[in-house]
Parts: C-alpha cells; sequence; structure tokens
DNA sequence: CGGCTTTGTAGAATTCGTTCTATATTCGTC
DNA sequence: GACGAATATAGAACGAATTCTACAAAGCCG
C-alpha cells in the first residue's frame, strides 16, 4: 500500500472516530465520512467495504490506546483475579468517556465476523495480566510472539470473564447498570473463574 | 385492547416469524410482513414502532416454546452446574435448529432496552433449574411468584453465566465453534461459577 | 343519531447503506 | 514519455427501514 494510501485510510479513520464520538455511529454516515474526509463515496467503500468494516477500524485505534495504558501501567494487585478486574474496570472507565465508541466497540464486538482482530486481543491482554506476564508486551506492533494456548482451560476461563465483562459493559451503555455494581459484578464472577490462577 | 387486535397482533407476529424462519431477518421486511399479514405498513408501525420490536416480539415467542420443554423435562444432574449447562445446551440445539431466529434472539438481547423480558427471563429460568426449584413455574404466565433476590451472589453468578452462553451462542452462530466445543466451556465455566452451589 | 377520537389504510416521501456508471487520475513499466 | 491497469471521483440509482400525509372505518359517548 503506498504512501498517500496509507494517509488516506488513516485520514478516513480520524474522520470516522471524530464523527462517532459526538453522535455515535449513527451519526458517521458514510455519506458524511467521504465528504469530510475528502474522498469519493466509492473510494471510502473501496477502503471500507462495508460501514462495519470502518466501524471496526476505529475501534481498533481506541483499543490501542487502551492496551497502551494497560502497558504503561499494570496492574499491580497480587491475585490474578484482582489483576485481571482491575484490567477491565479501567477499560470500562476508559471507553466510558466514549460512550457513543464503546458502544460501537460492543456491537462490533458480536456483530462483525472480526471477532480474531478484537476479541482475542482483549482476551490475550488480559491472559497476560492474568498470568503476570506483561514483559514483553509491545506496543504498536503485532501481539503474537508468546505461544498462547487458547485452547487451555486457563485462557477459556479469561474467554469467560471477558465475555461477563462486555455484557456488564452493554448494561452500563443502556443504563441499566453503573461502574461500581460492574465492580462487584467482576470481582465475583473473577474471583471464582480464577481462583486456580 | 381489543379481540380484533389481539388478533391482529398475532397474525403480525406469526408471519413474520415465518418470514423469519426462512432467510432470517433480512427476509422478514416490514414490508413483506404488513403485506403478507394483511395490515397496512402504518399500522405495522402502530403496533411495533420498530423493526427489532418486532424481533423481539417473535423471540420471545421462541423462548415461551424453550421454557415449556425445559419444565415438561427437567434436568436431572446432581449438581447445579450440570443442571444449568443441561439447560443451556438444550436451549443451544433448540436454537440451532432456527439459526436465523436465534440469531435475532442473540442480536435483540444485546441490542434491544428490553433486557427485562428475555435477559431476567432466561436467568430466572436457569436460576430455578440450578436451585433446583421447578415445581412452581408455570408455563405460560408471567414466572413471578417465588421472591428471587436479583442481587444476591448467587443470582449474579448465574447471569455470568448466561452472559458466556450467550457469547458461545454468538461464536456458535458466526460458525466459529460447534456445540461439543460450547459444551466443553459451558462445563469449565459453570463449575468454577456454581461450586458453592 | 351525530360528532369525536382512535385506529386503520394507501401510498408517497425521506434517509442512509450500498451499488453502479462513466469519467478522470495516478503509477508502474517498457 | 507513453500505455494500460489500478485507483479515484462525481453523482445517479437502488433497497429497505422509517416517517408523513390524507383519507376512511370503527368505536364510543353525549
Amino acid at each position: 500500500m503506498s504512501r498517500s494510501q496509507t494517509q488516506r485510510r488513516k485520514r478516513i479513520v480520524q474522520t470516522a472516530a471524530a464523527l462517532a464520538v459526538r453522535g455515535g455511529v449513527d451519526a458517521m454516515q458514510m455519506r458524511s465520512v467521504a465528504e469530510r474526509a475528502g474522498v469519493a463515496l466509492g473510494t471510502l467503500y473501496r477502503y471500507f467495504p462495508s460501514k462495519m468494516d470502518l466501524v471496526v477500524a476505529v475501534v481498533t485505534e481506541e483499543l490501542d490506546l487502551l492496551e497502551g495504558g494497560i502497558v504503561r501501567r499494570p496492574p499491580t494487585a497480587d491475585t490474578a483475579a484482582g489483576r485481571a478486574v482491575d484490567v477491565l474496570l479501567r477499560a470500562t472507565l476508559g471507553l466510558m468517556r466514549e460512550p457513543e465508541l464503546a458502544d460501537a466497540l460492543v456491537r462490533s464486538l458480536i456483530t462483525a465476523e472480526v471477532r480474531i482482530e478484537l476479541d482475542t486481543r482483549i482476551c490475550d491482554l488480559v491472559w497476560r495480566v492474568a498470568t503476570d506476564d506483561l514483559t514483553n508486551l509491545p506496543v504498536g506492533e503485532e501481539v503474537s510472539d508468546a505461544p498462547v494456548d487458547r485452547d487451555s482451560t486457563g485462557y477459556v476461563l479469561i474467554g469467560s470473564l471477558i465475555s461477563v465483562w462486555i455484557f456488564e459493559l452493554v448494561e452500563v451503555l443502556k443504563g441499566h447498570r453503573d461502574v461500581d455494581e460492574v465492580e462487584r459484578r467482576l470481582h465475583i464472577t473473577a474471583e471464582r473463574l480464577l481462583a486456580s490462577f
């Protein structure tokens, strides 16, 4: 991909993110994005074959920031459950600063076909936090050096915890739950799920 | 609501369900539903202000059937975890018979504002199964006689298990997971979550 | 009965994702 | 430096949810 293409792509994603921050996914209309990014609608669709792809791209950037924050200040609790909850809670608070984007994240995690790029990434992050293996986590790069056994019982349990977290996130976004309650529930759940870590 | 209105409503939901079974939510177009149910588009929108409301109505009926099946043949495993997994697995298999509707169910659980009508109902059902309290479960009626403490630790844990189940369902629907794998994962998770039951 | 509100009908209009068409531009290659 | 393929552009067109408008039918109530 050429320089100008990378530029264009970045410009599109940034424009989309800006629109999504106010107004959410609905405000992020393909026409507006194309217009404000200074590309033709057809071009936008060349880069992102569907709106969902664009949403995923936006959300992936958001996730980069989150990951960066975690790596900068790793959680210090002395149990795996404590550290995992810490990470998830920080993620929750971070996402709540842009509820519209958070909504997009959640929705894309569930709807999009792109599970390998988001779901797995979150799982791997929490896995590393839980197992206290945060030393070799690159910042902007692929996170794929340590051989994580994604079928192990432990990884399944982390996956379950992530599922629970995402649902709590959904409830918060719907306004049915506050963050304190989420913390309580994540604690209760994580203590059981990660007791053997 | 008058007799003819109840009739109309039922006719709409049945038509919608029929369309959804083949072709899924996409095939369940508001115009088609209105046309085949013999009502005007405006009328359809009077009964169901958005497509999502219609989907939820369809899915709620589906849930009735599921609940009925569970009550007819309650699970017999001798641990709470075993019984819970049994129910969820049966639900999974049942839903897999109409993948398009299952998809609608999952999506509505997450997207729709109607959490109280579906999520809670599933939780209550599993709660009763887990605590072996299936005697007083009416069939087509409200399930609200026994005072379930929805803030108790136990209920939170059931909720977490449901979250995990829904995610597994999503994965199955995406074709990323088979039912055996779901069973394995639910077992692993439920054993931890419900150990203290 | 006669009027009034509610409910229903028919169908046009709007919105937004997505696709299509026709034309222009860019870029690697000879 | 010119040719051809890939890429961009402008904008029309399409499909489906949703909304709007104008009118008809059904109920209710005095």
